[in-house]
DNA sequence: GTGTATATCTCGGGG
DNA sequence: CCCCGAGGTATACAC
């Protein structure tokens, strides 16, 4: 990884034109090629960037970073400040817990937390607009639509209206109830469900990995 | 902004829980106390971070960053391989242009570049789930709400259809029809603009801005 | 490759 | 403060 803090202006042109005036910054050029412009400030995101695969065509004055689209971003040098390269070697990458992929594995393996008597039919369903978290029966037998997700807000409820539609068309399943199942939802989310007929549960993630929530911490 | 390229593992939890394994990674401290944790690789998403503001309380041995919501992120430092610090001031800002934002302008300025006859009635029109970006009039004095993309996907569709959905109760207005514009509209959005008798319009952002398109790549 | 959904999304604006 | 929407969203995953 090499790290430059250089006095320069920035322009990137292609899918917008963005123009960065003269400061100090700093410029990050990873393994593969990739460039990002760091202020001192706002987060992680760079003020701009360039993903890889690019290829760098470096003068004095400028560097001139380049894509197969057709892009570009340009960095105009006007003083370098440090120049420096470590090697980071590969690495073993992110290990993550309790992302939506989990709520639905730990869901799909225990359905009645949803709804007593609910029985998993197919998890990531298909319609033709996407797929439904899962399809289940409900102890009548009547086919049900569960969405998952970590925060239940508007777009999760549009979005099971929209399977729910496309699946209320199939007579094999017709009718279709659909549930919105979320560790918290918005009361927004709960007046557009109600709207919708949609049903709301709330679920605990701690207590469906059989867990109390303190030990969470010290894993 | 102080770099420290050190061998340490990183412990994340908040929202979710992440776990880095040791290797050599950069860290990267921001005046605004915000840090965040590259490796050679992957863009310009760091592995572990966490946004201003939060607060670093460094040992020997480990940095716990806390945030006032109570997340924290855990880097325990194996070894300092570097650690430089480097005053960048306060960053001018970045200009851009091509966005949304303009799209708008423009289309408000000229509304008879999405239908002909068309007149203005207000843009960013407010209703209790968000402003419309343009509510206009057609030549038969009936309302049109316009929703303008750069792309035209399905979220859109459904966004403009809320809207529509509420306006539609206001005597004043009603029937209010509703039509989609953006630069490029893809197939399945005009499938549910169909559904929804969403009328979809595309165009051409550089026509509009009165320059051929080649003039765009050169300022 | 296209299409769809997720994200510790980030970021900015308005009430 | 929350809510909402845009983003050069990026990224993963299924078809």
């Amino acid at each position: 990884m090499r790290l430059v803090v250089a006095r320069c202006s920035v322009d990137y042109v292609g899918r917008l034109s963005a123009h960065l005036p003269t400061a100090v910054r700093l410029i990050m050029v990873k393994a593969d090629g990739c460039v990002a412009v760091h202020a001192d400030g706002g987060a992680y995101k760079p003020l701009n960037w360039m993903v890889a695969p690019c290829a760098i065509a470096e003068s004095d004055t400028a560097w001139v970073v380049r894509n197969p689209k057709g892009e570009t971003l340009t960095i105009t040098i006007e003083e370098i400040i440090s120049d420096v390269t470590h090697d980071l070697g590969v690495d073993p990458g992110l290990r993550k817990d309790g992302v939506e992929a989990h709520l639905q594995e730990l869901l799909a393996a225990r359905p009645q937390e949803v709804e007593a008597g609910l029985t998993l039919v197919r998890r990531e369903y298909p319609t033709d607009i996407g797929p439904v978290d899962l399809l289940c029966r409900d102890r009548d037998g009547v086919a049900v639509a569960v969405e998952i997700k970590r925060r239940g807000e508007i777009d999760g409820v549009e979005q099971l209206a929209r399977y729910l539609e496309r699946l209320d068309r199939d007579p094999r399943l017709r009718p279709v109830r659909g549930v919105l199942v979320a560790q918290q939802i918005k009361p927004q989310a709960r007046v557009l469900a109600a709207d919708r007929n949609i049903r709301c549960v709330e679920v605990d993630y701690d207590a469906l990995r059989g867990l109390p929530s303190d030990e969470l911490t010290l894993f």
